[in-house]
DNA sequence: TTTCTTTTTGACCATTTGGTCAAGGTCACG
DNA sequence: CGTGACCTTGACCAAATGGTCAAAAAGAAA
């Protein structure tokens, strides 16, 4: 999730603060919403100085979301065909959550850019991501076919479980207004999900 | 979804005009990423005009969020404790995603007030959906007890059914980036749901 | 048609915003 | 210590933004 060369110690540390900061206000207000000052006033830097180490408010937000679709779908690389299919799914789902858990602001961050209507992720949604999706419906195609798993319509499986997950990191406001103080939504979800993944999925 | 009283036809138009532009741009942009003038474009009116039907940007943002809560919590109220416990919770999954047809800016415009922190609504979240929620949750909770459902922590039910039917609508940019041109995703996933559902609730 | 109210707009304003720049400060290293 | 490269900042700028206002235009009522 990082850049080229940062070439000395100072230039690494106060590169990965401003894109620490960064995360923080465009994850809450989108690439529009957010300004300059608002970053660099999180970063405890200087305006000018934030633009000695990006050259545009642009760079900062591209240099975030590059690699952010990577990371992102390492859960998904990380699908065997040849492990047990519950098993695997299962393990893709409960990998997601943790994701959503430990790093909910690169979730928030990606989902701004798609209700924006993904102005710079489009290319990459519609060839790489899905190219990949293809391929591990395809392996999930297989499975049901051989029994192994009960018959759903596999892309919409995939979406499912990105659905369910990531509403834990995005709507995490929401949950928690509902669900009141002291409780750990996550926790909860990963039980939960895991029954209604068992039950959809079982042959 | 409307304000106190126009008085006028012509009041009654741009009003109407505004609010239907401020949704457009609003639910794309979040609120501070939106622009009067945009709007304004967007409204076909001049920005003084539109600033003499709303007194500022924060007022037409709150008059449309003001009724949507409400809108969007109808198909929840609708479940009914008397009917039959699985028809009842599909008929609510089958009426939320076609608010998600329907309705797709309504859903991320309240998508991007959640995500960012819900500013304006997180009261009422704590305390009207919360009870309401609770309310049904109960309902759900006896259902389960009385054998008329298989057991599953009821308030993560109901959010597994925003979560799932509202990403057809904030995320559409993406599902339909992964499925190809030419088809439907919100009638797949009513398909696919229903299954979801089925095998989730069933006793 | 006249009169009164409602609607529309061009010009304007203060503030915010993304970004620049020259000058001064700090650091590593010979 | 000296010096060249790197880092930081105050002052500044043009454009954009939310909002105002007086005056003109359009409707409604008589």
């Amino acid at each position: 999730m990082n850049e080229a060369k940062p070439r000395t110690r100072i230039q690494e540390k106060n590169r990965a603060l401003v894109l620490e900061a960064a995360l923080e206000v465009f994850s809450r207000q989108g690439f529009r919403g957010a300004t300059l000052d608002e970053i660099a006033r999180e970063a405890g830097l200087s305006k000018p100085n934030l633009l000695y180490y990006f050259a545009s408010k642009d760079e900062i937000h591209v240099t975030l979301l590059e690699g952010l679709v990577d990371t992102w779908l390492d859960p998904l690389r990380a699908m065997k065909a040849d492990g047990d299919p519950q098993q695997e799914l299962l393990g893709y789902m409960r990998r997601k959550l943790q994701m959503s858990r430990d790093y909910p602001r690169e979730s928030r961050l990606f989902a701004q850019e798609i209700v924006q209507g993904a102005p710079r992720m489009i290319d990459g949604l519609s060839t790489d991501l899905r190219a990949l999706v293809d391929e591990k419906a395809d392996v999930i195609r297989a499975w049901m076919t051989q029994g192994r798993l009960a018959a759903s319509d596999p892309h919409h499986l995939i979406f499912s479980i990105w659905a369910l997950t990531q509403h834990y990191a995005d709507f995490d406001v929401q949950v928690r207004a509902v669900l009141g103080p002291g409780r750990d939504p996550i926790d909860e979800a990963e039980t939960f999900l895991d029954t209604l993944f068992r039950r959809l999925l079982a042959p």
